[in-house]
DNA sequence: GCCAACGTTGGC
DNA sequence: GCCAACGTTGGC
């Protein structure tokens, strides 16, 4: 089972879509992610791949834009670096533990499709609401569907 | 700021 | 290898 996309989770206190238009190439590798569900989601993104850009921790959480799989997952340089928050001990350069994607920014959406409206559609069953504490999640094509479903009727109106 | 959910750690 | 304690996530 493929998936159609994938949603990734940031707290935009940290990093916002915003900080991905300013950065160079609008490009930035994914990491920093310390969870195995999703680390094996992040090994698993593929080049050319959708990814939605989801803001957690914040007054509206919700999806504000789209990005794409630039290159795929390599290992995360922070796990080795010991001034880095994300700094693991227990992770060797021979068998490192963590790995990040490259992504590119693609578009900003003109509103943010909220936790709220998410909930009244397919997304509803998707594991941003199951499973509550992973950010790197498998959207089905029905949960891609309902994104663009709800793109494109902002677009008409 | 609270607190529920839940992944991780560490003692045994 | 179990499981209690602990820490973190993230919505509200």
């Amino acid at each position: 089972m493929m998936p159609a996309g994938w949603l990734l989770k940031s707290e935009p206190d940290t990093f916002s879509i915003d900080s991905l238009m300013a950065a160079p190439q609008k490009t930035t590798l994914w990491d920093g992610v310390r969870n195995y569900m999703a680390r094996n989601n992040l090994l698993a993104m593929q080049k050319g791949e959708r990814a939605f850009f989801y803001h957690s921790s914040c007054p509206v959480p919700g999806i504000v834009g789209e990005m794409v799989v630039m290159s795929k997952a390599i290992p995360d340089p922070a796990q080795f670096d010991p001034a880095s928050p994300y700094f693991d001990a227990k992770s060797t350069p021979e068998k490192p533990r963590w790995f990040a994607p490259k992504m590119k920014f693609v578009k900003k959406y003109p509103a943010v499709f909220t936790r709220e409206q998410m909930a009244h559609t397919s997304l509803g069953n998707s594991q941003l609401f199951t499973h509550t504490r992973l950010s790197v999640i498998a959207l089905s094509a029905a949960e891609v569907g309902a994104i663009d479903q709800w793109l494109g009727a902002l677009a008409c109106r």
